[in-house]
DNA sequence: GCCTAAATCTACCTATGGTAATTTAATGTG
DNA sequence: CACATTAAATTACCATAGGTAGATTTAGGC
């Protein structure tokens, strides 16, 4: 439906030689294997943004573009693997600073701060993986970090708050606001860095944990 | 950089006449308006989905392509052309519904289900607004429903409580907080449409206005 | 009545995602 | 050791879609 490039056509003559050229085989051990594959696009999106070409991810790999196909698939599946790289390498890196602390108030300062860290020093792989996808394959895609990482963070307030009776429903839906919440904000602040990391890390922790209520007007 | 269509070609004996064809002009009243672009835009989109052409969004407007870019500009520019009008429907439908009550929780609650109403009614326009641009351009236009609907709404709750020295940041950070869990859990819920809208109501409302705290644990 | 100006359409270009035809190196077999 | 077979990978290609320039015709002014 999208690119069908089917080559039906007569041959015709052509100058150069087609083929494989002179060089060593790939027997001898994988020479572009998946992860090298995910992490040369990785490089590439850094250098060129996220509108980068699968030509330039391919030629920052050292491969082709047919190699880059079977190795990882169309350019959905590009950004769907590199969404679940960056969510395992948040998740990671945000669980240890949360277990440096007990109070479930400053384990989400912690998350949030993380979350802000991570996307602020890979701006532009934040920015292919959550824009990258379009229409609806991006509605499949773009929830992955939410699927992911805020869900095991939420079941572990509702745990924590056991008295009620934990209804799955709400994690799940408390797991995507959170995300989304730490997502909109973090686009407007990549955006327009005005605020200190800290200060944002406060106002951010400030509505999820006391909400919008806060106290009654003093009057 | 992107598309520049730059003819530098030899001319060649084209069989079909060019130019414009017979017909009225565009001196006796505008033809093709902004407006009825875009609008035209809104029909396609609602037909075609997220990823139409912008041929076939000239097509549904009754015009030729460079008309439709004489009108709105390129692609970028419809989006950001169609957020802004989806943002303002968004607002005074809701709005509409939010001044029917007093009781700052119950506006809250109003101003979730208003929006996930509209989003649902208009699911393909919401993912062509929230989804439709790339790279750097997204990072302008994803952010405006925050920008227009929220603030307000977020405005008048730091007003509300205005003990609190009312300090803007904060309102914005919440606003783009608020926005950003909205939109989240409706690209779920549009995805999985599992729960009710009333239930997924409640769940957003309960995060947003009371907060992940809740009360300590009972053990 | 002719010329200028404005408006617009067709045709085209360019860029990019995606794939098929083709060719060579490696490997197995008589 | 010569030869067929297979596997892999490169080049060239297609299709689609955004964006624009040149051609052309109508309307209005001198």
């Amino acid at each position: 439906m999208k690119g069908s490039g089917g080559a039906r056509r007569a041959p015709r003559s052509t100058p150069r030689p087609r083929g494989r050229p002179p060089g060593r085989s790939s027997r001898d051990g994988v020479i572009a294997g998946r992860d090298a594959l995910l992490a040369a696009a990785e490089r590439a999106i850094a250098r060129d943004g996220p509108r980068v070409t699968l030509d330039a991810i391919a030629a920052e790999a050292g491969v082709t573009k047919p190699i880059l196909y079977r190795g990882v698939g169309d350019r959905d599946a590009l950004v769907f693997a590199l969404a679940e790289r960056l969510t395992r390498r948040m998740t990671d890196q945000v669980a240890e600073q949360v277990a440096r602390t007990e109070d479930p108030e400053d384990m989400l300062r912690r998350l949030v701060r993380g979350y802000l860290e991570l996307a602020a020093a890979q701006r532009n792989l934040y920015l292919f993986v959550t824009a990258g996808g379009v229409g609806d394959k991006r509605l499949q895609q773009s929830l992955l970090l939410a699927d992911g990482a805020a869900q095991q963070f939420v079941d572990g307030i509702a745990a924590f708050r056991s008295a009620r009776g934990a209804d799955p429903a709400v994690a799940t839906v408390w797991s995507y606001g959170l995300v989304g919440s730490l997502h909109y904000v973090t686009l407007w602040w990549l955006r327009e860095p005005s605020l200190e990391l800290e200060t944002v890390t406060e106002h951010i922790t400030s509505l999820l944990w006391t909400g919008l209520r806060l106290e009654e007007p003093v009057d």
